[in-house]
DNA sequence: GTCCCTATACTCGGATAGCAAGTGTCCGAGTATAGGCGG
DNA sequence: CCGCCTATACTCGGACACTTGCTATCCGAGTATAGGGAC
């Protein structure tokens, strides 16, 4: 089990999108040229923040990609439900009911080794819910101005 | 992402394993027959289990699987990072180095996402080392009767 | 009757195929821009 | 000089190959047991 390289990689990206000043919008092969990573498939993953409502996107020349809200709104759990599916880490195939596990019968409640799970999985998306990309943003000191200032050039 | 199908029926089998009168070991095909899953499959998950030391196994006829402590020792956690391994789900891979980001340049401290991911996977483990085996076995009711049952009958 | 030996059958353990999902790439549809042309 | 039109180039969006890891399986190594034979 291992998040998708496409979360880190959007979670950057988001991070650079909250610095562009005001209106403008930056292009997909921006971003991957900014971090190094293949063009073609940071599309992919754009293209799955865009359809989640994290980010919009902007067609023609000066078009690109912007958040869609301020960056204090955006928590990390929107960002890896976005990239990642809304499907939990666990998922309870009730086995318990296959073999003769079954027979003995009373299952009623829900699956206790399902409530267990989900319980953490809680704690893990909560942990995320409390941190936005506006928090990140404000963590970055002299790498953001740097971004601040490579952004400006760029948009010319 | 999604949790490998072999953490629930780890799980599920050290649940079992739990209820076993005393020094009695289970065969592998046992708890494949009483979960109604593929033996040799299963087997594969319980030699990690035996690999992590959260169970043992006995040779030869008798043998099978026990587990290698009281259930109550053993944490969810202990039984995930079995199956699962110990690698984290967040793998950092410090893109901020690649592109041009790296001649912004001021990257001293740890990157702000790599540590905010590994704060809510930090909550999520957290969350499975407080609930052990035991408390699982506990929660079972009516269920846990029926298996005890079901072993007695196995065993013979 | 008791002890020892041997053959047996049962167990785990690692090495081996098949498949789905993640990884990586490409080309087509749509649009705001910029330049040229006419009034 | 101003407004309109057209061609352009740039953007996103979805459809198409490839690789890694999960899924599933098999056979071989080792061992406690059970039975038979000797004492």
């Amino acid at each position: 089990m291992r998040t998708n390289e496409g979360v880190e990689w959007a979670l950057h990206c988001c991070a650079v999108l909250a610095l562009l000043p005001g209106p403008a919008a930056l292009p997909a092969h921006r971003l991957a040229e900014f971090h190094g990573v293949p063009p073609a498939y940071l599309a992919k993953h754009l293209q799955l923040l865009s359809r989640a409502g994290v980010v919009e996107s902007v067609s023609g020349p000066r078009g690109g990609y912007r958040l869609s809200r301020p960056a204090g709104a955006i928590t990390l759990l929107d960002v890896v439900t976005a990239v990642e599916g809304a499907e939990p880490l666990f998922r309870c195939t009730e086995i318990r009911r296959r073999g003769p596990a079954a027979a003995g019968g009373s299952y009623r409640g829900s699956c206790v080794i399902d409530r267990a799970m989900r319980h953490a999985e809680q704690a893990w998306q909560s942990a995320l819910r409390v941190q936005t990309v506006g928090d990140l943003v404000d963590q970055l000191g002299g790498t953001g101005e740097a971004t601040v200032g490579w952004l400006a050039g760029v948009l010319g």
